[in-house]
DNA sequence: GTATTAATGCAAATAACTTGCATTTTATAA
DNA sequence: TTATAAAATGCAAGTTATTTGCATTAATAC
């Protein structure tokens, strides 16, 4: 999808202070990759072949990248986490609620909406990039 | 937040096609008067007091009314399930990605813009009653 | 280079959820 | 009513996803 090069990746994960490692780099290059969201799972198995990576690092690495800013995390009610690249606009995606298919779409824009939602909120002053999901029927198990 | 009486409740049950235990009602009812989705450790929690229920037979319920359409369940991202009435009208709120804190929003329509992205979809014609998560930082997190 | 601190592998632990099985209960039919 | 078949339940054990402890290795800063 982005598709950075290694320079960028190492340079993203110098910015946001975390040490460059070959794991961490393979994290994000895989991510990088990919169209839709990644289990870890899929993940584990990928990077185990070439990079020899644990599923504890890349639990690890997943969770220090998040917490850096560089993923998102999404779940769609399947039990397990998703992950992928936070590129800083929103992320909005339909969701089976039925089997695991879901689907990214590109091109739309709900910051009214949020921006509706926000006046109606007292918890809530502010959002960051968001994400949003919608569930229903995929053509599949309508 | 609903607040079913216990006839229409066991009315609900009999049209799932369910049987009517004093179980079920009792997380119906627990459903019933929250006005935030549930988790399924503060259900089992609540309901283990008065009627002595398994935590499995909470799940076991928690699946059939959910797979009866009487139930949503929703994630939040928390590694864990919760659980609201389903109302059959849409379900929106507000989520921080840092703590656990959560906002139902009423009263606002997402409508054409699940229109929107339903035109530009491969994969899905249709939703049924949807609901809608929108990731932020809360005022305590931000 | 050396020190400091973070990253890693491996195994064990935990949390959320599910399942097997013997025993009630419920709904339905006699 | 009573009998019957199917579903619900409790309890213990099992899974899956994720986390943690600890000894070792590797990345950055001086
Ligand atoms: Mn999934
Ligand atoms: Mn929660
Ligand atoms: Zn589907
Ligand atoms: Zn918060």
């Amino acid at each position: 999808m982005a598709s950075y090069t290694q320079e960028e990746l190492t340079g993203m994960v110098q910015e946001a202070g975390l040490r460059v490692t070959g794991h961490r780099l393979a994290v994000l290059g895989y991510l990088s990759k990919v169209k839709n969201p990644v289990t870890v799972y899929e993940l584990v198995d990928a990077l185990r072949k070439k990079d020899n990576i644990d599923q504890a690092t890349v639990y690890r690495n997943l969770a220090s990248l998040h917490e850096a800013g560089l993923l998102r995390r999404l779940d769609f009610n399947h039990g397990h986490a998703h992950y992928e690249l936070e590129t800083g606009r929103a992320s909005h995606q339909l969701v089976c609620s039925n089997c695991e298919t879901i689907e990214k779409i590109e091109g739309i824009s709900i910051d009214d909406t949020v921006k509706k939602m926000l006046k109606k909120s007292k918890k809530f002053k502010q959002t960051t990039t968001h994400s949003m999901e919608i569930y229903g029927l995929c053509k599949n198990c309508a």
